[in-house]
DNA sequence: CTGAAAGCGCTAACAC
DNA sequence: GTGTTAGCGCTTTCAG
């Protein structure tokens, strides 16, 4: 690996002159200068070290990424969006890091980010305290959070992305409510978060509107535990055993995201249930395997993409000194996408004459 | 942030000292001179700047990891296992990077890694060509390689750990021939890798073994385009339509990956067959979705989390000077799941009394 | 316009 | 046993 000095003796210039045209202060330079040196970087086929550089600035162009679980398919498809926005729009590269859904993990991945000179992070974090994330800021970093912050009122260190989880579950809810279900289930995973809560909220509200506040419940699985999203299946199909032996089974069930929902359709069908006959089923994400799941998933997309912009954009925007600029911008999914997991209640199908043509044999 | 200088001050001994403790070399220490460090670490909270270091010993405690797209549920539960165990370990952190299947951005990785400092890369690639690899060897990389190598004969300057690809498709595709499939096919993707190869050999082989060399096909979709994994369903489509429309229909399908077979189904069922009754199908990977999908995928299971492992062993182990102790490291799937996705062919599920129950309305 | 020189925070000889 | 010191490769005043 060469050198700056290299550059410097081969162009025959010294090495500050070096340094001005890797950092782009040609304008005050003579040509044939420039020509030279950009000759030898050539061909020495000189990289600056970023080591280096980093250690004189104190910036160095990596971005912290921290997520629950990069395996799961829903971070996965945000972790793509970040890095690569990252990377095209502002250069950076990004530095992943798996937490499991655990404050100690987080906190040490806060730590190493810190002694590798990482001074802007985006979080996906699914625990609801976010005093590490404050801690983080006042040691000097920019942290962005997918989420909505836990108290509107008072003035946050941490910026924050998130969709609008509210309305998604008003949207999921709602559509439930048009196709004339009337005992409606939210589906979730032990342990509240900003966005299961606001989640749990839309579902509330849409039920109320309809006047179905009764009827609609909450059931709980899991917890996820270390292993996480693998375990969806099983979740499933507790949560399935769940309300299928409840006295007034629900018909309607909006799932707290597109996982959840296909773990609970894995789960009904070994209960002998079929979707959307005997219950219909919406999910919340969008990723691209509701599409391909059977029956194929209805569900809210949420804006991926323009929300890992968002989240890297704030990130390099900011500026780490002040935690004055700091905000909260929420993305209003508005696309429902009907495919095939909600029909009508079985009561409706039934006076209808569409349903239980085929018996469960 | 305070510096080692801080603490030195703090603790009233010199930097080398403070240095000394930091990397354990407390042997020939004074208890108190180490308690007092010791002390002032824990007062200043001290972390030592990873940079600075590195800048040092030209070793930064980071992997780069390189895959087609983090996206893509395989390359996820890839990525997790290789950062958990790189973390744990080894206390790595890794850089990761999203490549598109793009020979350019695969280079330009690698650039970047280099100009960060890390010397240490595994590299999930669909391309083929191994020249940037060897290349990257030679400016000092320890580069290991998911796949087999393309040459076996030559010596080459990377690593290679990768799953019997060859075993697992023979293994796929006897599993349909023990339930007495005789009209074959392989569904793939386009663009030839060598872990693509491999299957398709396997594929054959086991074909032949029953005489049934003149009646397994290779049907090919794609290619996958740069949204790569999101676009599995159209591509599926593509893939069950040419099937559907052959003269001589399959009934037995090893799909090149359970992604594939998850979009194949999708597609089949689109074209009006069901599965298994119309056309069975084996997928090869082991995800957690095959387990969850309607019907559940039977699938080779192939030991991920001890390949990322041994490719983070290999990774960490070798000594970037000698490109001497490299080699390949296979790893046998051995395990096959059987659910739900295997039958009878139509034919003999007739002549059983089994199948054609319900005709399709 | 270009060069010399002082560090950024840490490590590792080498002195004492 | 502990302190002094010379860099790692680069940026950035500050002279010339």
């Amino acid at each position: 690996m060469s050198t700056i000095q290299d550059v410097a003796r081969h162009a025959a210039v010294s090495v500050s002159t070096v340094s001005n045209v890797l950092n782009g202060r040609t304008d005050k330079m003579r040509q044939e200068t420039l020509a030279r040196v950009e000759a030898a970087i050539v061909a020495l086929q000189f990289r600056p070290n970023t080591l280096a550089r980093q250690l004189k600035t104190g910036q160095t162009p990596l971005l912290g990424l921290l997520v629950p679980s990069i395996a799961n398919p829903m971070y996965g498809y945000i972790a793509r969006e970040v890095e690569t926005f990252a990377q095209e729009q502002y250069g950076y590269r990004v530095l992943i890091g798996n937490t499991y859904r655990d404050q100690e993990k987080e906190a040490s991945f806060f730590e190493d980010l810190l002694a590798h000179g990482v001074r802007r992070v985006i979080v996906i974090s699914s625990l609801a305290d976010e005093r590490h994330l404050e801690r983080a800021v006042q040691r000097g970093m920019v942290v962005v959070s997918y989420d909505r912050r836990a108290t509107p009122g008072e003035t946050s260190e941490v910026d924050h992305v998130a969709p609008d989880n509210f309305e998604a579950a008003r949207i999921a809810t709602r559509h439930l409510i048009a196709h004339g279900h009337t005992r409606l289930a939210f589906a979730t995973v032990a342990g509240m978060t900003m966005s299961r809560s606001n989640k749990i909220r839309g579902f509330h509200a849409a039920a109320s509107e309809a006047g179905l506040r009764e009827h609609a419940c909450v059931v709980e699985g899991g917890p996820l535990n270390e292993y996480g999203d693998s375990v969806i299946g099983e979740v499933g199909r507790d949560l399935a055993r769940q309300m299928v032996k409840a006295e007034a089974r629900p018909t309607g069930i909006v799932a707290v995201n597109d996982l959840m929902a296909l773990g609970l359709m894995a789960g009904l069908r070994e209960m002998g249930l079929s979707v959307p006959r005997d219950m219909s089923l919406v999910g919340m994400d969008g990723l691209f395997l509701s599409a391909i799941s059977n029956p194929a998933l209805t569900t809210v997309q949420l804006p991926v993409t323009e929300m890992a912009r968002a989240m890297v954009d704030r990130a390099m925007t900011r500026q780490s000194e002040s935690g004055k600029d700091v905000g909260e911008r929420v993305f209003t999914p508005t696309v429902l996408i009907e495919r095939e997991s909600v029909g009508p209640p079985p009561a409706i199908a039934q006076a209808a004459g569409t349903g239980s043509r085929k018996a469960n044999t």
